[in-house]
DNA sequence: AATGTGCGCAACCGCGTAAAA
DNA sequence: ATTTTACGCGGTTGCGCACAT
């Protein structure tokens, strides 16, 4: 395999970015676009490699780059997408708009680690810290790429296989899980896909549940089904009494096939009105406490003086703006797991999202009949995507913005670099 | 005030893969 | 079919800041 032949080159500048060669990469890219990489530097006149070209601009000079902390959801969401994930950051940064796997990678390790850990989880297994101390050999998550296999956090995968394993074939197909072709060869994609998100996370769910990996025996040991974690992870329970938090912890013992349908949805519901732009009045009876529709963590699509990413207003999906006051575990990312009175009414709401749906495109169909501003992950996620695809977009996006949102724009842009602009610059 | 330590963030590095030559 | 080039990803490093000693 050929290297980066620009990592060679010497005379390259390295470490932090001026804001002298922001501007220029940011100028050449609003006129041309990035084109290939390679040559944005020597277009742009940096003496960079077109490498850190890119993760520069990726990670912090892209217009629709969300800025400032991450919200207690974002949190959520992340230890949420982590648990069924592992260290794939990239696709968890998929499902979280404006946000960059780098930030992501960086929140995990410095904070939310910690917390996980204060609270008694363990970060890499998602399992109660007792448990994974108990069990002796703390399970670790591989992320190792020249394995060639999935590197799906096993933890988690493990967890879904147990599940599919419990299964029946005949309650297996009543889930709506995908029919997953155990015979399909072991494409290098799912180590490392080129896929769309969409497609790429939902087959990653599939993966984790349904295939079948060593690790995925059935262990006869106690279940913790990782979707419910973040009931643990809520700040309202963050008391770090473990003995209360094991108790939110889905128990294999209690577990049977009548309630696998409510339990095992393949996507948690705040995964996938985030992903989708649901937004989704907290009243409607159609969405009010189990499935999909049912989280009020929505954020308004058709808001674009709320977002910080005024060029993608609207249906690109691109505006993430959490409505909710509450917390989103508040039986919103697993409402399953209030199943209760209102369970026969919803559930046959959340079955009308079946895999094969959401597999084959026609999930939009199937979201529009239970809520009519629901659209497709596929087309959010793709849509999302194609912001990063900056050939003329971002052109356009400078192009529609006020002069006074051009300036905020830059502003914002160099906030951080004012911020760590030595003293030197005080002169000036 | 000087030094040490921890932390967060930005950037780099190495690798795997796909596409192009 | 093979080699080269380019891209994207995840792990790691290192800088700078804040706080403690």
């Amino acid at each position: 395999m050929g290297r980066h032949s620009c990592c060679y080159k010497q005379k390259l500048r390295k470490g932090l970015w001026s804001p002298e060669e922001d501007e220029k990469l940011m100028n050449h890219i609003n006129k041309h676009g990035h084109g290939c990489w390679s040559s944005v530097p020597k277009l742009a006149g940096l003496q960079r490699c077109g490498k850190s070209c890119r993760l520069r601009w990726i990670n912090y000079l892209r217009p629709d780059l969300k800025r400032g902390a991450f919200s207690q959801e974002e949190e959520d969401l992340i230890i949420e997408l982590h648990a069924v994930l592992g260290n794939r950051w990239s696709q968890i940064a998929a499902q979280l708009p404006g946000r960059t796997d780098n930030e992501i990678k960086n929140l995990w390790n410095s904070c939310i680690k910690k917390k996980l850990r204060q609270k008694g989880i363990d970060p890499n297994t998602h399992k109660p810290l007792a448990e994974v101390d108990r069990s002796g050999a703390a399970p670790t998550i591989s992320t190792e790429r020249t394995s060639g296999s999935s590197d799906v956090n096993p933890s988690s995968a493990g967890a879904l296989g147990n599940l599919s394993h419990l299964l029946s074939e005949t309650a297996q197909s009543s889930m709506f899980l995908p029919v997953y072709d155990k015979n399909r060869p072991e494409t290098p994609s799912l180590a490392r896909p080129k896929v769309p998100p969409k497609e790429l996370f939902l087959d990653q769910l599939a993966a984790a549940g349904h295939e079948s990996p060593s690790s995925c025996r059935s262990s006869g040991q106690t279940l913790y089904f990782p979707f419910q974690q973040p009931l643990g992870y809520s700040n309202e329970c963050g008391s770090g009494d473990s003995a209360n938090m094991n108790s939110l912890w889905f128990n294999q013992n209690d577990f049977n096939c009548s309630t696998i349908s409510t339990v095992m949805p393949p996507v948690s519901p705040s995964a996938l009105s985030t992903s989708m732009g649901l937004n989704l009045p907290p009243d409607n009876p159609h969405h009010g406490g189990t499935g999909i529709g049912s989280a009020p963590f929505y954020w308004d699509g058709a808001n674009p003086s709320s977002s910080s990413s005024p060029g993608s207003s609207g249906s690109n999906g691109m505006v993430f703006e959490p409505q909710s006051t509450n917390s989103i575990l508040e039986n919103r990312v697993f409402p399953w797991t209030e199943i209760g009175q209102e369970k026969d009414n919803r559930v046959h709401l959340v079955e009308e999202l079946k895999w094969p749906d959401l597999l084959h495109g026609t999930f939009a169909e199937a979201t529009t009949a239970m809520q009519n501003q629901s659209q497709s992950l596929y087309d959010d996620v793709i849509k999302a995507e194609s912001q990063f695809n900056m050939e003329g977009i971002c052109a356009s996006w400078f192009q529609n913005q006020q002069p006074q949102q051009q300036l905020q724009a830059a502003s914002d842009m160099y906030d951080k670099d004012l911020q760590r602009m030595p003293l030197s610059f005080e002169h000036i």
